[in-house]
DNA sequence: AGCACA
């Protein structure tokens, strides 16, 4: 019975091996007052979440707007530079997660922008350096168009590679007055205005976080212990119920707290089991908290 | 996309 012996080991969220596979979302239908903070709020709960960029476009006005219509059908605002903005995630799959999870979500209910998402053209590679904030801006509007914020001071670096979009639509000016800064960190949590509040909420609608999850995409056979065996590898563990609702089982699993909840949903989103016959587990917060036994 | 247990 020689079989590997990582085998019925957790899958951590690694690196996909094969480099070709896109790990990048690109974002559009931004409203074009739209913070990094803000994308990155978006993005910081989705499982995998590596870092993001916003970037502005150079071309602005006179082009003839790549959409101008949701949707939904409403007119989404068109004014100055475009902006887009880039999530990358640890890996693959978990970019293919969270581009689902957040494809069409309303944006900014007052100004009713809805967001596209889709697979960037190609990966975002970035520069570690120590001390780089989660999400980076990169400008790359035409200067005599009033500069408005995150206008902190450029350290030089001009090392970070912006992907290309899917729309293809930035192939026209390359390195013209190219800028990148890297915000500095702040506790994004203790700096949310009124304002993000909404975002929030908006966003995290039926996601709320939870210290119950619920994993679904479950293969047919799959079993509680062998679940509960990946599982009880994690701090706060408390109990795991398996459901079979018309077919197919899914679980949840509890624990002491939420934040260990997320580990856990962070670590093993998209995961393989075992069992796993559809791809790997679909792991997202209860709606509600396990009852106590 | 699929969210129960009392």
């Amino acid at each position: 019975m020689a079989r590997p012996p990582y085998e019925y080991d957790p899958y951590y969220l690694q690196p996909d091996q094969d480099r070709n596979l896109i790990n990048t979302l690109f974002v559009s239908g931004l409203p074009d007052d739209v913070k990094a903070r803000e994308i990155h709020n978006l993005f910081r709960r989705r499982a995998g979440f590596d870092y993001c960029q916003l970037k502005y476009t150079g071309r602005g006005n006179q082009e003839a707007p790549t959409w101008g219509i949701g949707d939904i059908g409403e007119r989404l605002p068109m004014s100055g530079a475009e902006v887009v903005a880039f999530a990358t995630f640890l890996n693959h799959q978990s970019a293919i997660a969270a581009m689902h999870a957040l494809n069409g979500v309303k944006f900014d209910p007052q100004a009713g922008s809805v967001l596209h998402i889709e697979l960037a053209r190609s990966n975002s590679r970035r520069k570690r350096k120590p001390g780089s904030g989660p999400y980076v801006v990169i400008d790359n509007r035409i200067k005599a168009s009033a500069n408005t914020q995150e206008t902190s001071s450029d350290d030089g670096d001009s090392d970070t590679e912006e992907p290309s979009g899917a729309e293809d639509a930035d192939a026209s000016n390359k390195d013209e007055l190219k800028t990148v800064k890297s915000d500095t960190v702040q506790d994004p949590e203790n700096s949310v205005p009124a304002a993000n509040e909404q975002l929030e909420r908006t966003i995290d609608e039926g996601a709320q976080a939870c210290s119950t999850l619920f994993i679904a995409n479950l293969g047919p056979n799959c079993t509680e212990y062998e679940l509960k065996q990946v599982l009880s590898k994690y701090p706060g563990f408390n109990m795991l119920k398996i459901r079979a609702k018309g077919g197919m089982p899914v679980a949840f699993a509890d624990f002491e707290q939420v934040e260990q909840a997320t580990k856990v949903m962070t670590d093993l989103q998209s995961s393989l089991l075992p069992s796993s016959d559809r791809g790997g587990m679909h792991i997202e917060y209860a709606r509600s908290k396990m009852r106590k036994p």
